[in-house]
DNA sequence: GTCTATACAGAGATAGAC
DNA sequence: GTCTATCTCTGTATAGAC
């Protein structure tokens, strides 16, 4: 193993289980063991660091999904997929990993590179998954999927802070989302004709005077 | 003006503004017009000064939308004042307060302490929305108000953060959930046949194996 | 590539005069 | 309550030997 990847895996635990504010070069160095200095031999900053370590992880994490993705056939499985996708990656840490950084990126712009970069990575997959998956239920055509993926990656990502805030909380949180899952999976059994007429009432509430722009 | 809230407004601004990095007892001081050392004088810490600071512009927030949340009469236009509370808490900052606290509350108890109490204080006061509003759609019964009150305010924090980083996929986020909404709005308006038709579904879903605890 | 040593800035926090 | 001065620690970063 290189001193690069030990850095790297070190900097990734340590971002998980303490945060950001518990980031360091000594403190990398020390759980990777090696010698402080070469932080700055490899990486040059700390932030760069954390954002090739953010990166890799991403890349990681979404590449074992991709798979799993690709095998899902209706919302409701989309949405079981998400629920234990929080639970892995509570004890794997990679979505704490993209809050710490999204946290941190306000004054630090190679941490905002990495925030856009796993938000992109996540929310393409999460895209691919809706554009097959829409069509046929009664959201198909009213809902940007696009838009939708990132509402629903953003989401995760406090999930995942409140998780670390409040584990008991959090959980009634899942729990009410595994819940409207089965409401989506009944939904998503109504048929066409449900469809029809659920889609023909918003048309009807699209054309309200309520709608403004962003 | 009291030192003690010069100190709590000059907190709230630099959390809201410049995220947990940017805050220290000298930028504190600083933006403040006050003596460094007048923050351990009044607060003891930084974090508790943070945490004073948090829990204030939490209940003056929730105090605000408290009146606006009663006079909410439907699920949908629960949605619209949630979209519109994004979009002021965008710039008035509170929500960007709790994102701040919650990602550093991993390494300080003063820090988790607030962060749990500005959840709980927003959780509670979309609870009671919900209970309120949830009888007599297809959700009543089949989904805790509880959990998912705290879901939705875990999301908000979610978007929040990607909103600091990435505007413009904030923005076609919240655009998305604008489209739920609407989607939401015409459930509501389906009437009582087809709330028992999708009821008796979601008890039959719920009955399948897949169900598991946290 | 790796190590030691060190410069230097900024952080939290306190003592003591006023 | 407020101010100056200061201590101490931790963090980033670099120089230079090996």
């Amino acid at each position: 193993m290189t001193t690069r990847d030990k850095l790297l895996d070190a900097t990734a635990s340590l971002l998980a289980t303490d945060g950001l504010a518990g980031v360091s070069a000594r403190s990398i160095a020390a759980r990777a063991e090696v010698n402080q200095a070469l932080v700055f031999y490899h990486f040059g900053t700390v932030s760069e660091l954390v954002e090739a370590a953010v990166r890799r992880s991403v890349d990681l994490a979404v590449a074992t999904y991709r798979d799993r993705l690709v095998d899902v056939s209706s919302v409701a499985e989309l949405l079981t997929l998400g629920r234990e996708l929080h639970r892995t990656e509570r004890d794997r840490g990679n979505v704490a990993q993209m809050a710490q950084v999204m946290a941190g990126a306000q004054r630090d712009e190679a941490l905002a590179a990495a925030a856009r970069y796993a938000m992109q990575q996540w929310s393409r997959e999460v895209e691919l998954a809706l554009r097959r998956l829409l069509p046929g239920t009664p959201l198909d055509g009213a809902v940007d999927p696009r838009g939708l993926a990132r509402a629903v990656s953003a989401g995760f990502i406090g999930l995942q802070l409140y998780d670390g805030v409040d584990p008991r909380g959090a959980g009634t949180a899942l729990g009410a989302l595994d819940e409207l899952a089965a409401l989506v999976a009944a939904l998503e059994g109504l048929g066409p004709v449900a469809t029809r007429a659920v889609r023909s009432r918003v048309r009807k509430a699209a054309v309200t005077p309520e709608r403004r722009k962003s």
